[in-house]
DNA sequence: CGTATGACGAGCC
DNA sequence: AGGCTCGCCATAC
């Protein structure tokens, strides 16, 4: 289609209120297992406002890694807890709980 | 067409 | 548990 990018925003839609997933889990879904790094760069590229749901994607370790290069982690991480996801001490999230189980 | 980049992941110390 | 290094993939230049 007209790129990867669009397909990491397709699938970025279907996270639920309340659910995260993973870098690795939506270039899996995607059938490249190997392309985290794109998936976040894709959601990078993404604008402020966009109705992408970017900040339910979050690494494999459960936490933020978007304060990279911008104050959105602060943000990232206040929407989320608008949707009743929890955080532990360390800032992490517990995938068991809040993980994107995938559509169904 | 080759090099560099990036909101990652798994392995190792 | 926490921090560092290497590997992988899709764009930009």
């Amino acid at each position: 289609m007209g790129g990867f990018f669009r397909d990491v925003y397709c699938v970025v839609r279907m996270i639920p209120p309340g659910r995260v997933a993973t870098y690795g889990q939506i270039a899996t879904y995607l059938g490249s297992p190997h392309a985290a790094r794109t998936v976040g760069w894709a959601l990078g590229a993404l604008p402020a406002g966009t109705s992408v749901p970017w900040h339910r994607v979050i690494n494999a370790l459960g936490r933020i890694s978007a304060s990279r290069s911008g104050h959105r982690a602060d943000q990232q991480r206040a929407m989320l807890e608008e949707e009743d996801v929890v955080f532990d001490e360390s800032g992490r999230i517990d995938l068991k709980k809040h993980g994107w189980k995938g559509p169904r």
